[in-house]
DNA sequence: AGCTTTGGCGACGAGT
DNA sequence: ACTCGTCGCCAA
């Protein structure tokens, strides 16, 4: 047990003021124990302890020996971190000036400007909640899971494997590999989710004012435990509904949600779907309402969550919002971030469809009690199967990125890709003794973008692509470059530190079409890093892919890699640094073009390119080998054969063409055809050409395609004309960028659809969708107020022949040569 | 309250 | 009739 003597003497060495709660966390240190303690003004939370490493420790009694750092005398007793033995009530601060208010980094700062040579230095100590320092792989593991009886993990034979690793991908420090092979536990959790009475289809009860009971609990764990908490209320009748959970009933919603706040006392973790935002401030605030105090309400709402006492709560939609996450670790399969959604994406199991139309139809104060058990219940199991399913796949994904990030599991899953690649380089900063910089002093320093970006508002210049050809090309092969910009910043040994360097020696080494040099004394710590999490993907965990763990693995070194330059050309990074972002651009249009340029030195013929990949059009396999040669010699990257494509239909756009693989899959990539918005008619029809693609493989074929694909475009073509179709084909669905109310500059179609739903008392917010279809006179109507006569035709057939003339052109087929039958069809 | 970047397409709004 | 900006979605 942690003990923290009375009367000892500790130092404060950070005060952190939340702004909004009036209460300030001061984080101070107990030499004896060398131990960090942090402590939230009058909320009663432990916050949990961390044990601190080596260099922490180091870094920490330095500062301890600056005189201008007052002690602190602790002296009486503390409620607040009672359970953990720490017996402390009030601390005297001599002088409050004297540390000031703001974030720890700048308090310390202002106190011993010396230490940081100035402005640069960064003194936030990185400690995390619920956190105790794991020596095996230099980071915090969870604490509760001491307490809470949750087994450890055991490192029985990672040794061994960890060793094996780092001498393949030749590491010279085995940290990386430790991160990645340390195992994960299996966490105790269990998933928590209520039922409120009075909640509508379109609009959630705000739970600040807590103004409708609390009518259904729903409780599953990991070990067993199925329980739904219900409220008695006067008339309703139990049902007939089958529902696997035990249902309990209380009388007053009172006991109901302490009955609630005890169950999940013995759970380590506890999972929700929007728990930070409904939830659990639902809860907490409803509990007020009917008489509990603070103290006895587990739950704390802060700024950037609701947390659990003595508990890690995990808010699934948080994490899953993580845009990120969803492109790269999840590959866009859901687009919306609902329960819904990914249920049916990741699990293949949705809301009750069944009971959603009761929802609709009625409302759920009429529900019979296994009626809402059910609905409540199948949430439950969706919330709390989305961490298990895959063999605890997202359980483990969290553990991993937190290992790569430096982050404690609450702050990960709440945080975006920006803070994990921040963690992370403070980290490495802290563990080598560097000075963290401050954003003002690193744009003084290096400067701001010199080269001109194609895009208007953009702040420098991106990637090349290359003009491609209309036609049908036949046997084509892409090839790319294996992580281009990560390569990139390991090759170039780009980094703030390294861009622009102090050394005069150093300023003719240029990066091609920009002005920056590069430092050839130093390694930067960015490339490095980058260069290293690269190594280990390419090297060892793409391989092992399909392996569950190691999958996990890949999955999430991949997140860190795709998004590890962007950061730097992010003015919100703490890091930022315009130079390093515009040379990787800078050296990426270099690699490309100089290698489009020995291609066509080798007489390969190139169709098309677009910032690390080129499309080859039949290229002999000698010529392959010759290029990938030059490439990884020359420009010191991979270059490898990504794909090879029967035939490809270009459109002469770019981003937007058809390929055709050997075993007829088809990639189709920026088409109207296959975008989100598009209506489904269209994109129906779309979906049905697809497959005499598909089929085609010789040029004869596709060349007897066309008559098909003219028919399926006719096909449409006419049903639209006749009005043969349902409302809701005919639908283009939106997403709202922004409130409906924040439009000023333009009030574009989407939107006018969004403020005709509020006469009917929908209130769509930012990021929801909105279906409506297009109406004479240039009108627009949400779905929920057209009718099939409303609808425009000729918008319609001009947004079908827009759609098709992307692959038409391709096959240089006139759009009039299929609709003109149709115009003679008229005189019939 | 929500945050990696730039490049490109298509549709439309809003002004000349 | 024309241009230019805004918006959403997508490629990388």
């Amino acid at each position: 047990m942690n003990t923290f003597p009375e009367n000892t003497t500790a130092y404060l060495i950070g005060v952190d003021y939340s702004g909004t709660k009036k209460c300030a966390r001061l984080v101070f240190y107990e030499p004896k124990l060398a131990k960090l303690y942090a402590w939230y003004g009058d909320n009663h939370f432990p916050y949990c302890l961390t044990n601190l490493s080596p260099f922490e420790l180091e870094k920490i009694s330095e500062i301890m020996k600056h005189p201008s750092l007052k002690k602190i005398e602790l002296t009486t007793k503390f409620d607040a971190i009672k359970n953990e033995d720490i017996t402390v009530t009030k601390i005297i601060v001599e002088d409050p000036k004297a540390i000031g208010g703001g974030k720890p980094r700048e308090n310390v700062r202002d106190i011993i400007p010396e230490m940081g040579g100035g402005k640069v230095w960064e003194a936030r100590i990185p400690y995390s909640s619920c956190y105790i320092y794991d020596k095996n792989i230099e980071m915090g593991m969870p604490y509760n899971i001491v307490d809470k009886k949750l087994s450890r993990v055991i490192y029985y034979d990672a040794e061994d494997r960890i060793k094996q690793i780092t001498e393949k991908v030749q590491m010279t420090n085995d940290r990386w590999v430790r991160l990645c092979e340390y195992p994960v536990p299996e966490f105790l959790r269990i998933a928590l989710d209520i039922e409120v009475l009075g909640a509508e289809r379109t609009r959630v009860p705000d739970p600040i004012k807590a103004e409708y009971p609390i009518v259904s609990v729903c409780l599953i764990s990991n070990d067993g435990k199925r329980k739904i908490l219900l409220l008695l209320r006067e008339g309703i009748e139990i049902g007939t509904d089958e529902v696997n959970a035990n249902l309990d009933f209380f009388p007053t919603e009172l006991d109901l949600i302490k009955t609630l706040f005890e169950e999940i006392k013995n759970y380590p973790f506890v999972i929700t779907f929007n728990g930070d935002n409904f939830d659990l401030p639902y809860l907490y605030y409803r509990a007020i309402k009917l008489g509990m105090v603070k103290e006895d309400i587990p739950i704390m709402l802060t700024k950037h969550g609701a947390k659990i006492r003595d508990a890690i709560h995990i808010d699934l939609y948080r994490f899953f919002f993580n845009r990120s996450l969803r492109n790269y670790a999840f590959s866009g399969k859901y687009k919306a971030v609902a329960l819904d959604e990914i249920g049916e994406a990741l699990l293949g199991k949705g809301k009750l469809h069944a009971h959603q139309d009761i929802w609709l139809a009625t409302e759920m104060r009429i529900w019979t009690y296994t009626q809402l058990a059910k609905y409540n219940c199948q949430d439950g199991d969706i919330t709390l199967e989305l961490t298990t399913y895959n063999e605890n796949l997202v359980m483990k994904l969290i553990m991993v990125l937190m290992r790569i990030s430096m982050l404690s599991m609450e702050d990960l899953i709440r945080s975006p890709i920006s803070r994990w690649i921040l963690s992370m380089l403070q980290y490495e900063h802290r563990r080598r003794n560097y000075l963290i910089p401050n954003p003002d002093d690193l744009i003084l320093a290096k400067g701001k973008a010199v080269t001109e970006a194609v895009i208007k508002g953009k702040k420098y210049k991106g990637a090349v692509v290359v003009e491609p050809p209309a036609g049908i090309y036949f046997n084509v092969d892409v090839v790319d470059f294996a992580s281009l910009y990560p390569s990139v910043l390991k090759n170039l040994n780009l980094g703030y530190q390294s861009i622009r360097c102090e050394h005069e020696e150093c300023k003719s080494n240029l990066v091609p079409e920009t002005p920056h040099w590069i430092c050839q004394k130093q390694k930067a710590m960015e490339g490095e890093i980058i260069g290293l999490l690269k190594d280990l993907r390419v090297f060892h965990y793409k391989k092992l892919k399909k392996d569950p763990y190691y999958g996990v693995v890949e999955q999430a070194i991949k997140v860190f890699l795709n998004a590890a330059y962007g950061v730097f050309g992010d003015e919100d990074f703490d890091l930022y640094c315009p130079p390093v972002s515009e040379s990787v651009t800078a050296m990426g249009r270099h690699s490309i073009t100089s290698t489009i340029e020995k291609a066509k030195e080798l007489g390969i013929e190139i169709l098309y390119g677009d910032t690390d990949s080129i499309f080859l059009k039949n290229p002999t396999k000698e010529q392959l080998e010759n290029l990938t040669k030059w490439s990884s010699q020359i420009l010191g990257l991979d270059l490898e054969v990504d794909k090879h494509y029967r035939y490809v239909c270009l459109s002469a756009r770019k981003k937007n063409y058809m390929g055709i693989t050997d075993n007829g899959e088809i990639d189709v990539k920026g088409l109207t055809g296959k975008k989100k918005h598009t209506p489904p008619i269209i994109k129906g029809a779309f979906n049905v050409t697809k497959k005499y693609f598909s089929k085609a493989k010789t040029p004869e074929e596709v060349e007897a395609l066309k008559k098909a694909l003219k028919n399926v475009i006719l096909d449409v073509y006419l049903r639209i004309k006749r009005r043969d179709f349902e409302l809701e084909e005919m639908a283009f669905n939106m997403t709202l960028g922004k409130s409906p109310t924040a439009y000023e500059k333009t009030i574009p179609q989407h939107v006018k659809a969004a403020k005709m739903l509020e006469k009917l008392g929908i209130y769509l917010k930012k990021g929801d969708s909105i279906f409506f279809v297009k109406c004479a006179g240039k009108e627009v109507k949400p779905i929920q107020l057209a009718k099939k006569e409303d609808i425009d035709i000729t918008k319609y057939h001009e947004m079908l022949k827009a759609t098709f003339e992307q692959i038409l052109d391709s096959l240089d087929i006139e759009w009039d040569s299929i609709i003109g039958i149709v115009k003679l069809e008229q005189f019939f």
